[in-house]
DNA sequence: CAGGTGTGGTAGC
DNA sequence: ATCGCTACCACACCTG
């Protein structure tokens, strides 16, 4: 296995030859040679100033083969710095005269090096000159590996490769998030202010404007949305291409939003974090056009999609010509853009955050869960203080159920629809090819459908599918009904999904057996399992009058034996395991059928031989540790022989708060990514308030469109095949503030230097929590946790506990008097959770989120 | 070896 | 068209 240095590397090759790929396909670049001024003459005429820009602008019909190269040449060369430097620019390379240690140059070219220089360069891939030269006349570039000047033995630890990916569309880059600020950003604004500047006078700072360039190029022109409308497109040359670019520019005050909190030093970014234009930063090889030819946009009409697709067509590679080259990650979403339908459902909506949330079931399933894991913990809680009876005799047998609901989404939607119980059934948003099946009714299994199916796959294998939509607030009253029919049962309940539960019901099934629940008398078995087939059966009866829907039991002794249980007591049944049975009722199961076993570990196993569960136990624990780790191979170990040691009900605190979205990710500038980050910032900080907590860690997620992954995914707005990225960084205080949180997470988004086109997937995370504010935690944890799901009347004992007694209390009284500095713009903690109507207007679902507590109170322990 | 970070896998419909 | 979330665990690898 190859470290993740290595496989950063290696993605980095992939990307760069998957760009020279990009740039073949499609377009002819034979004949065109080193300077390439043959056309220059029919290109339009552009003032430009910066020879580097004007170079490229001349040189734009060769093979962009140096595109998200940035070089460096040191020393003496064959051919010349000056050759070199023409020959890199020229094919859309980036080239920096100075290596100040601090810009991303990827390349340094170099024909030797001393000893000395080896040392100083060795965070670079460091090349011989033969590698452009070569390059070039190949017309594609070449693995650089064949030209390294260190010896392939020597680690060469290249810049960047720790933060993912050193190369990208920007012909500049900035460094790695660690390098600028060790710990956060607050550390680096530190050393700022202690004078330790990072730009040599000499060096152009990394992402400034370019020296000489016209400014009106670098500022903005027209927020992209769908209200940008064009009105003829001449192909992607000319006018048309004016026309995005002038769509790609950033907005005037891209710095704005740093300003804003202007009460101190600590506001303010370090200055190489400036936000700067997109035009720079993203779009180095594009040659510059005027914005005088652009004509004024509120002149132009909506395009037909006959247009638009003509328009991605062409990007597709269709049309040989001289004069187009594929579009930028940018240009292809500006023209995406540009369909209405495409921009509402996308980052170009303003309100697409709350839109898709609205909207998302896997959103849905997870906040539902996080919901009523905090009720049951705090249910659970209040239990344990009133009643101090919880003693289980060690050793005696356990009962365990898994209540279910078969197809839960499907079965409550189908009530609407009660025609079609007997026609195959799904859940999703539409019917097109890449909308995703939340939910299959049983006639629809029967042909091989499965939940999380795309459509396509779907219709090929039922053709007279029928597609219903969502009713998530149905979901949740069934689901309300639901656990009133768990809770109202006597036992130890954990949530495991809106409407999956496990109970243990051993204490009244041992008391039912009349014994111990220890010694083998089978008299006192038989009538635990009658009791607790009955609480099954009662249970299944009661959801069915309650919802209408089926749900499922299954039982065993434990949970994994209760979980595989259900398996077969699907649909519309249940089924006790007896302990005699269980070997060979596991034994016959796929190892995937095992909770936590899915494709992943399935491979591995699959790879040593074991396909059944039964061939686990011809493994010693050894080789399936060293094949799987230590923990899941004993685990496996463990399930293959029904041994599962996890009780129901077990209190896990919450560990981390987050929010992310990888749908819908278009962006044709870096000030739309900037802003949605913050937006994604501005929701975290809103869940972290809910929660009550604060969080000292923020982690960024980031899901980069892969190498040779294609523009439009084959789902509608999907991500596709992405590269991912994850950055933490440790906040010098716990906090819930947005700008702060937004501030970090935009600088190591920036530290990437990713194209903002190319960004399909973001999310930010909040760990190293921390309980918000004593008062809080007693006045309004349970509402803040029942506002959504409600079964049960709110508790008067607070639902969360201190994750550390004794400290924490400590700083709950310090920080409450302290008067620390206020932020600007942070809410009040206390005050927010004086005044709930303010919190209440948030939340996303319809209809009255307070659900009425009476009908959910039925039953009081 | 205890601690950290980043990556990956899994679960729910 | 389409709504590919989120919490948690485990692991690999690194540092001191």
């Amino acid at each position: 296995m190859g470290s993740r240095l290595e496989k950063n590397s290696d993605a980095v090759r992939k990307r760069i030859q998957g760009h020279a790929f990009d740039d073949e396909e499609g377009e002819e670049y034979e004949g065109s040679t080193f300077g390439g001024f043959s056309d220059y003459m029919r290109r339009k005429k552009l003032k430009l100033q910066n020879l580097d820009a004007d170079l490229r602008a001349q040189t734009s019909q060769n093979p962009q083969i140096f595109r998200g190269i940035v070089a460096h040449v040191n020393g003496y060369t064959q051919p010349s710095l000056a050759d070199l430097h023409k020959l890199i620019v020229s094919h859309g390379g980036g080239f920096l005269q100075y290596l100040d240690g601090k810009t991303a140059v990827t390349h340094v070219i170099a024909s030797q090096l001393t000893p000395k220089k080896k040392v100083e360069f060795a965070k670079y891939r460091i090349v011989k000159p033969a590698w452009i030269v070569d390059s070039v006349k190949a017309g594609k570039l070449l693995p650089w590996n064949d030209y390294r000047v260190v010896d392939e033995g020597v680690k060469q630890k290249v810049l960047g490769f720790e933060n993912g990916s050193v190369v990208s569309q920007a012909s500049t880059q900035r460094r790695g998030y660690r390098d600028q600020t060790e710990t956060s950003w607050y550390t680096s604004q530190m050393r700022h202010e202690n004078g330790d500047t990072e730009e040599p006078p000499e060096a152009p700072p990394p992402f400034a404007p370019e020296p000489g360039k016209p400014r009106e190029m670098q500022s903005p022109v027209i927020p992209a949305s769908p209200a940008v409308e064009a009105d003829d497109f001449p192909g992607v040359s000319s006018i048309g291409e004016a026309d995005l670019l002038a769509a790609m520019e950033d907005v005037p005050d891209a710095d704005a939003s740093f300003d804003e909190d202007d009460d101190g030093e600590l506001m303010r970014p370090p200055p190489r974090l400036d936000p700067v234009p997109a035009r720079s930063q993203s779009k180095p090889v594009l040659p510059p056009v005027q914005s005088a030819d652009v004509p004024p946009i509120t002149q132009r009409r909506p395009l037909t999609p006959e247009e638009y697709n003509a328009m991605l067509w062409q990007d597709a590679g269709g049309q040989p010509s001289a004069q187009k080259k594929p579009l930028t990650a940018e240009e292809h979403n500006a023209i995406l853009l540009q369909n209405p339908h495409m921009a509402k459902s996308s980052t170009a909506n303003p309100d697409f955050i709350n839109q898709y949330y609205r909207e998302s079931r896997l959103h849905h399933l997870s906040t539902w869960k996080a919901d009523l894991k905090a009720q049951l913990q705090a249910r659970a809680q209040e239990k344990s203080s009133t009643q101090r009876t919880r003693s289980k005799a060690p050793g005696a047998r356990r009962y365990v159920l898994h209540i279910d609901f078969d197809s839960f989404f499907a079965a409550v939607s189908l009530r609407q629809n009660p025609h079609l119980v007997d026609k195959p059934v799904v859940i999703a948003h539409g019917s097109g090819p890449g909308s995703e099946i939340a939910s299959c009714n049983y006639p629809a299994r029967k042909f091989g459908v499965k939940n999380g199916m795309w459509m396509k796959t779907a219709l090929e294998l039922c053709s007279e599918l029928n597609v219903l939509p969502y009713d998530f607030k149905a979901y949740e009253e069934a689901s309300r009904h639901f656990y009133d029919s768990i809770l109202a049962v006597e036992g130890v309940v954990q949530s495991i999904s809106i409407d999956e539960a496990l109970i243990d019901v051993s204490e009244q099934c041992i008391k039912a057996g009349g014994s111990d629940g220890k010694g083998i008398s089978e008299g006192s078995i038989y009538r635990e399992q009658e009791k607790a087939k009955q609480i099954a059966s009662s249970i299944r009866d009661a959801v069915r009058d309650k919802t209408g829907c089926e749900v499922s039991v299954g039982i065993g002794n434990n949970i994994l034996l209760a979980k595989v249980a259900l398996r077969k007591a699907k649909p519309a049944g249940q089924h006790l395991i007896k302990p005699e049975e269980v070997l060979a009722f596991l034994g016959e199961l796929e190892v995937t059928d095992l909770p936590g076993v899915a494709w992943s570990i399935g491979k591995k196993l699959e790879e040593i031989g074991v396909k059944y569960v039964k061939d686990i136990r011809e493994l010693n624990k050894e080789r399936l540790i060293s094949a799987l780790g230590p923990k899941t191979g004993q685990k496996l170990w463990d399930y293959s022989r029904g041994i599962d040691k996890q009780e129901v009900g077990e209190q896990v605190i919450r560990k981390s708060v987050s929010a992310e979205i990888n749908w819908g990710i278009r962006f044709i500038n870096q000030q739309q990514a900037e802003d949605f980050v913050q937006c994604l910032c501005d929701e975290l900080s809103k869940r972290l308030l809910e929660n009550l907590v604060k969080g000292k860690q923020m982690t960024m997620k980031i899901m980069r469109k892969a190498a040779d992954a294609g523009m439009d995914p084959p789902k509608n707005l999907g991500h596709g095949k992405c590269d991912t990225f994850n950055k933490s960084v440790v906040l010098g205080v716990a906090t819930t503030d947005k700008a702060v949180i937004g501030k970090e997470a935009i600088s190591i988004l920036r530290s990437y230097g990713f194209s903002p086109g190319e960004l399909r997937g973001l999310g930010v995370q909040m760990q190293k929590l921390e309980p918000l504010k004593p008062m809080a935690a007693s006045t309004s944890t349970v509402e803040s946790s029942q506002r959504r799901l409600q079964f049960k009347k709110p508790a008067a004992v607070p639902a969360t506990t201190p994750l550390k007694t004794t400290t924490e209390t400590e700083e709950f009284k310090s920080s409450h008097k302290k008067t620390r500095p206020k932020l600007a713009d942070e809410p009040d903690p206390i005050e927010e959770i004086a005044n709930p109507k303010k919190e209440r207007t948030v939340r996303l679902m319809e209809g009255p989120i307070p659900l009425p507590l009476e009908t959910s109170v039925k039953h009081r322990p």
